[in-house]
DNA sequence: TCGACAAGTCAACGCGCATTGACATGGGCC
DNA sequence: GGCCCATGTCAATGCGCGTTGACTTGTCGA
């Protein structure tokens, strides 16, 4: 991990004695770094050098490694931005968004690193779970109407984050009528589940 | 890891000395400990306790533990079976068995659990992903003939591997209204990408 | 201005790990 | 039967980890 580890660089200002600003800083470096190498891998001693902050503050604060993650993946499934997206466009938005190349450098991308992180590890899965159920099954279910009740939004999260694996796992952008096609048809399969069927 | 270590069945013959048999049991521990409990939280003692073997014979025979790794993905990643299935009842069965729990005792679900492991890392995310292509994609584009080309099958593979992930993180099966609404949902989507169209 | 307490630093500990090299031993070949 | 190399055993080493406790330093109120 040490690719990730900048030395707290030079040129920032010292930070101010603040336990709040240090804390939050602490929380976000370590939501990056468990999203690019997963918890085991991750050392307190990276997130610190990644926070600007010093290792044995991260037990003081948060209770030791797993509370950290934990906060972690609290902060990481927020309260969602679902009501904003316009559904006559998030079928092909989200076809051509997963035609493309997964970008670390996309906060969403590295969220979702950490969600398959965390769903890989059996110790983890269980709090992953509930959390999904809380903060973005029930949200997709009140975004698309309780007619159909769960199962809708239930089906609509597997197909997406099969096509944020498969996105993963290929690697490179579609390209030509591979790509056209391919859009073509993840439009189709959103569209018939989010549609009124 | 100590709940899968089980010291060596004592009532089992002293295996006659050979290095093969010796390195076929090493590589199939690997691939069960390593589904289990992930890359990282599998220690080389596990395993060899696992295969009733030693933890020095590991460097030396398979190079050190990411040698190991790499080849008990191969291994994993075999020939599969796609040829067996029925068309007519595939979208069904599919359906019926993403609707019930994740069952850790099934070897599927370990060989899953492992190729999503190895998705998430950074290094071994491209070889998953040219064996995914090879082992995966071109079986399911012959089974579904190759009219529509590669697309399909990819579109199909995404779908199949997001209700996996789907029942990995729910953990119970469903049950009642929302089970059957459930299955009618994905076989209509499965049917939707391997029919005609 | 100065004291007190919060905030931050530092060194050290114990632990588990992968890996190494020296040693023991079984079994096939002459 | 007896050598000898492949095979297996064992103890030891070095490293990185999370965590702890003692220490220093900054900051704010009196």
């Amino acid at each position: 991990m040490t690719d990730l580890a900048e030395p707290a660089r030079p040129a920032a200002p010292p930070r101010r004695r603040d336990a709040g600003a240090t804390r939050a800083a602490i929380l976000e470096a370590a939501r990056n770094a468990f999203a690019a190498t997963g918890y085991d891998r991750t050392s307190l001693r990276d997130i610190a050098a990644l926070a600007g902050s010093d290792v044995a503050l991260i037990p003081r604060y948060f209770g030791g490694k797993e509370g950290l993650f934990t906060e972690a993946l609290k902060a990481t499934i927020a309260p969602d931005r679902l009501r904003d997206w316009d559904r006559s466009r998030f079928s092909r938005d989200v076809a051509e968004m997963m035609a493309g190349a997964a970008d670390i450098a996309d906060p969403r991308t590295r969220t979702f690193q950490f969600l398959l992180q965390a769903a890989t590890s059996p110790t983890t899965a269980p709090l992953l779970g509930r959390a999904v159920q809380e903060r973005f099954l029930a949200p997709i279910r009140d975004w698309l109407g309780d007619e159909a009740g769960q199962e809708r939004a239930r089906v609509l999260a597997a197909i997406y984050i099969g096509f944020l694996v498969e996105r993963l796992i290929r690697g490179a952008a579609l390209e030509g009528p591979e790509r056209t096609a391919f859009i073509e048809r993840v439009t189709a399969v959103i569209d018939g589940v989010i549609g009124p069927g």
